[in-house]
DNA sequence: CTAGGTTCCGTATCATGATACGGAGTCAAG
DNA sequence: CTTGACTCCGTATCATGATACGGAACCTAG
């Protein structure tokens, strides 16, 4: 499985068809010189595990909250020299990403005095909006 | 401050004036009556604890990752009887919350591998697909 | 009582990430 | 050498959450 058509590419990545194209257009995947046959006319793009590591790190580079604009730039980083900027990249996302973890840890309690606050009983008021109030700003 | 217009209540839960009529057409938030003055025609519509405690909530609601659509049903909840209904979806966010959670903590890692691969010298290539690569699936 | 800042309201536009559509070209199996 | 699946490409549309605009009504200070 070392050569895969854009649907292969894509079942790999854990994405769909026109997802891979989306990030083509917007740079983030090259477009492969389609695979002439002997004579004119082009034929069909032909991909391979770098393009699966490459989909699959942007699927990463998501998850860790990177825009696509930014994800861009880091893969643009990764054959280039700079590597100053490329860990201030990192520790901003980083320091972002701490945030967003703390905060989403607050809503976890939340979630939970809201849980036990409508444990019991099948029915009668559920004070939703006051399992929320009491969290760290 | 137990009185306010949208202004006020805009800047004490931390939103934008049009963020707020954004609700109200979303049915997140309630459109007062105008405080009629003496005769014709309506006045200002007024604000008041309720409604920043509820505009807060829809903040926090969002953090914990519900969409709109959904903290809209929480909020009819929190005055309803359906305590079942509440509890599941406080139970689906959760596990969600939880895993979403642990995904950026993997994501996390992953940073930290790229910030140490490219921790030292200020130029050469720095791996950065690659410190994504080992991450638990 | 008037000038200015707000409010109100409908509608339009944006940003981000993705998905849909349609027609022409390509390919592989039968 | 056809048929049916897939590719390619441009363009259109969607979903979500938010912001912008513009004119009429409103309200308050001076």
């Amino acid at each position: 499985m070392s050569v895969r058509t854009i649907a292969g590419l894509a079942r790999e990545g854990g994405v769909g068809v026109e997802t891979v194209r989306f990030y083509q257009r917007r740079g983030l995947m090259p477009t492969p010189q389609r695979w002439a046959r002997d004579g004119v006319g082009g034929g069909i793009r032909r991909y391979g595990e770098e393009d699966v590591r490459r989909l699959r790190f942007i699927r990463s580079a998501q998850t860790a909250g990177f825009t696509l604009e930014q994800i861009k730039e880091l893969l643009s980083l990764d054959a280039g020299e700079d590597r100053a900027r490329a860990r201030r990249l990192a520790a901003e996302r980083l320091a972002a990403l701490d945030r967003t973890i703390a905060d989403l840890e607050d809503a976890r309690a939340a979630l939970r005095r809201l849980a036990s606050a409508c444990a019991s009983k099948d029915s009668g008021p559920c004070p939703i909006i006051a399992a929320f109030q009491g969290e760290a700003v």
